[in-house]
DNA sequence: ACCACCGGGACAACCCGTTCCT
DNA sequence: AGGAACGGGTTGTCCCGGTGGT
């Protein structure tokens, strides 16, 4: 009898995790078309239809994974946010004297990009939503926030390690930022050029160079 | 005779005057709405009854003054830049030496939310949707490399002058109209502060003590 | 004085005269593009502002002269029924022998292709709207019963003639009839085709031969 | 083990049926209900809300069904040339001897009328809209020369039999259809009358006498 | 009388996010 | 998780008047 029972067990488990994992591979699908549609077409241009027909599942399934479309895009929108968070973390934690930090900030647009999975345009998408939206904003401007004061904090270090000129930090902190997000906007829109790397090293050098002592 | 033809001729004239007055109001208020409701909902957000409605015409006004809602998105966008145009050369005319120019441009961010009618919004709005539509593309684009080329040659200038240090100004150019386009976004999302003008002008003259001999 | 009333009244009636032309002119070009446009587009798909457009009148123009898009069409239908009318009866006036009469029939299709101006499909519009709308029911059945009496007359005279069999007149002028208009249905959709005038007198003379004694 | 397995796939497929059905049961509403309508106000007059409304389903089950207003049109008319079809060629095969398989086909309105769910004036639609809308013209003008080729080598067929006199077989086929696209257009706004059966009958009577031998 | 401009508002086809039933 | 259905919304068109000039 129990035997029998554990048998079954075992097999309803196995058939579960078989299920789980065919159902997560789904989510993961529909994650990543959505992702696509909405960098490509704009999330209002992108349907939920169109989303499952790329993904090539159905809309019952669609709506057994996410409630609404707008919840997808939230968690997209919440992929990408943790994901900057820890490659900007692991960048300043790697480099000791602040202003090499900031130039290795050089690559930040790079790392930008390629979270959200090279598909830049969602950052627009984010941002453009983040108006209108009272959910998105709270998750666009505190992360966004959070930034500036980490910029605020890492140059104040600077400050007090001698290798930055006094100055306010928090204005400059969001020069740099302000300097990024430009970056990335012009980026978006002037695809062919090739020298976007460039001029983010040679602008991170001339706001440096005011900077550090 | 001739008196009675000349009133006549007033008052037809009077009367003709008031049917394109009317018009050109019609005209001017779906103009106004639209730029209100792309602003504060996104332009596909915007339904045409919406601006209609707001507008107090009717669809039949619309669609007689405009072919599509996109046209009048267009006209928007095009009003947007000549204004923006105006603005910056009228600032590099009226000052001598680059550098001060270059200084004066702090109040850019200024401009630029006032000329849209202080519907900033509006400004992501025209980003976000040129990644989308070519015709969009098209005049975004072609107006952001000509100030591209112009601050160029506005830096060209400065090193002729003796102004400014030899630096290539192609890739200089870039990093102020990258700082510009990132404040503008920033102030979007972050309508609370009231430091951008401050802001703004510390990034420029970091920028300018850099550039500048 | 009176010379001088005479010139002024003689200017006037010019004016006017020249005015009625001009009037004249215009609802003859509304006519005849709104034929036009029927014919290749179908009535339905026809809007007043595309007439109005390709006549190169304005829509206070179009209305002044005719009360609604119907009434234009009513008139073409009448027209060309008129025309049609005529031509038949000509035909038949000037044959004295009964399957002479009919024989010449043979160039009934060329009649009704040309009388719609050469806008056959005008014919095809006719009929469709007629299964829907009273009136143009009305318009045409009255037209197209009366070819029916008509040719059942021919058809008795030609019995009392001598040259025709004895058969039922009502019948025999239906099968005529009906031959007819299926020509003209298939002329409408094969257009390529050449041999359709071959391919009316053929089948008149069959029916003829089975006709006449 | 397998006999509830079993159970479950029956089950299934019993659910699933039954879902089919309900599925199929709606297209084939819509699709009658179009008819309806097409044949009653014109395939121009006709709406799509017209249809949903009268069908009893939401607009939503319609363009889930059908892509497009246009393509309803199409099936429809696609069913009834296919049922057309069947008719024809059935009669053909049952009856051995040529002229007497024309005169059978003395029944083809009645096939026709009938076919296409009693909705004669669709016909006229199909034909209408055939000579505006390419894909439509299309998909009628084929079968229709079809048709043509078909009582060509039926004709033809007759001759060497030695039941028919030597004729130009297109032209004489040519004459067979036009002669029955006529009687359907006539029956279709003459509808009052009752005898249109013996006319048909008349008319081909006519036409052999004049073909067989 | 003739005609141009401006507009009204109903309605078209088609689409969308979502729910329901299985 | 899939397939069917819902119902409200979208842009854009249409036919037609009203008002006023020539």
């Amino acid at each position: 009898m129990k035997s029998y029972k554990g048998k079954v067990a075992n097999k309803n488990e196995i058939v579960k995790k078989r299920s789980q994992d065919r159902s997560e591979e789904t989510r993961k699908k529909i994650l990543k078309t959505a992702a696509m549609c909405f960098s490509n077409k704009s999330y209002d241009r992108t349907s939920v239809a169109n989303i499952c027909e790329l993904a090539g599942v159905s809309k019952g399934a669609f709506f057994y994974h996410f409630p609404t479309k707008k919840s997808v895009f939230l968690i997209l929108l919440d992929n990408w946010l943790k994901e900057l968070d820890a490659s900007i973390e692991e960048i300043i934690k790697t480099s000791k004297d602040i202003p090499e930090a900031l130039l290795r900030m050089t690559g930040i647009i790079k790392i930008v990009t390629n979270s959200s999975g090279g598909q830049l345009p969602l950052f627009l998408q984010f941002w453009s939503e983040a108006s209108h939206d009272e959910d998105i904003w709270q998750a666009t401007v505190s992360h966004y926030k959070k930034y500036q004061k980490y910029f605020s904090k890492v140059l104040d270090r600077g400050m007090k390690e001698g290798s930055i000129k006094k100055i306010d930090s928090k204005i400059a902190s969001n020069v740099i930022v302000s300097f990024a997000v430009g970056l990335l906007l012009q980026e978006l829109i002037d695809t062919d050029r090739e020298d976007w790397d460039m001029i983010s090293k040679e602008g991170f050098k001339i706001i440096l160079d005011s900077i550090k002592r």
